[in-house]
DNA sequence: CAGACCTGGCTAATGCCATTAGCTTACGAG
DNA sequence: CTCGTAAGCTAATGGCATTAGCCAGGTCTG
């Protein structure tokens, strides 16, 4: 394999910056190609397309996402893990907002590894609140839903700057607590029923009431 | 003023069906044109420029939300108005879900007069609760979070179809509102304090803690 | 060590789209 | 009837994605 002196990896790796520093707007391929040092149509013997190009950086800020969420939620139980979940995704978007609002929504973004990575992960934050089955889908949807709703809106300047959005997710966070069912939480939790290291509910890797890979 | 066959109006109404129809990445000049019956250049009669008609549609597809969510909750009040409030806006989003992905993120959709509306619309709704100040910001922004972070997700095809997405958003409202101060909330709901028919807040319009339009 | 081969890069070309400039004409007011 | 203006048109420019086909440098084989 001669010249390797670009691959995919490195394509991407380049969006990313150009999404970070000047918007997902501005991710196009004369730019990457600009940046690389390179002829545009080069481009092409490493991803196949824009479309791609912009998939494949989808899948790399949500596997960044679930990793953060994953290291966060770790030894944690209840409503602790809830907690280290949702403020590890924040924090997340806060570091890289861009980076976050270039996530493609058009495939389904649980319809890949990553998504279902972040799927297993609000799962098993939920363990200790002994749900199952449609219940623990729906507590899972409810999380998602909140924590990224609170993302986009925050990202997009859709908050005040000045007003304290920290407060205001805190309260959310609250709210979504009290919404699980803490008696049963409580008594999972005290006796030892702990996140897995690998972020995951640990006997199927995945959300096993996915019925076609999504929750 | 001659030939009126188009106008601003009309341009945006073929956008909005272009939207509905085909998606926000459809939503070009050259498509406008061709179903206006018209060349390309002739819509710069009508509108600045592409991005001016992407934020009117955004703004009439804000309108359009803050109707349907006023009507709502109209006449109700405390928990029941919240309900109708989130469930109005969902039922809209499933209605348009094309056109509702197409609303623009970039100037922060809340500093226009429909955003504002929208707002209002929030606050109102929270009235029974007896918030104030920077709790009653921090409430709004809850529910706004939580229904945009729901409606994206189950829009962007997030969630698996054949699981019930009626019932996790369901859930998600009785999170919210085991959240809310049921107490105070009960107090005020009880003493008559219904949202007024403009769906604001009567004294000011807006919401009076929004230091630069915002909240 | 020499040549084949494959891979990654290049140029040229096409086509779509947004946008600007400047011309033309229908319509309504006077 | 005339004139001004608004609304439409054609032509032209430039950016971008994408495809086709050419070229060279490394690698591997004989």
């Amino acid at each position: 394999m001669p010249r390797a002196s670009l691959s995919a990896e490195a394509v991407v790796e380049l969006a990313c910056c150009i999404v970070d520093e000047q918007g997902a707007e501005a991710l196009t391929l004369s730019a990457v190609a600009g940046r690389a040092g390179v002829a545009t149509p080069s481009l092409y013997k490493h991803v196949r397309n824009l479309a791609e190009l912009r998939d494949r950086l989808s899948e790399r800020v949500l596997t960044e996402l679930a990793d953060r969420t994953a290291e966060a939620v770790l030894g944690r139980s209840g409503d602790e893990a809830v907690r280290a979940f949702l403020r590890a995704w924040r924090a997340y978007v806060l570091e890289h907002p861009q980076r976050y609002a270039a996530i493609r929504q058009d495939p389904g973004p649980q319809a890949t590894p990553a998504g279902q990575r972040l799927l297993s992960i609000s799962a098993a934050v939920l363990r200790a609140y002994g749900l199952e089955g449609s219940a623990l889908i729906h507590a899972t949807r409810c999380l998602r839903a909140a924590a990224h709703g609170f993302a986009v809106l925050e990202v997009s300047g859709g908050f005040a700057m000045d007003e304290q959005t920290g407060d205001s997710y805190e309260l959310l966070i609250d709210m979504l607590l009290k919404g699980l069912d803490r008696r049963v939480g409580t008594r999972a939790a005290q006796r030892g029923d702990v996140v897995t290291a690998s972020g995951g509910l640990r006997d199927d890797g995945g959300c096993a009431h996915c019925r076609n890979g999504r929750s």
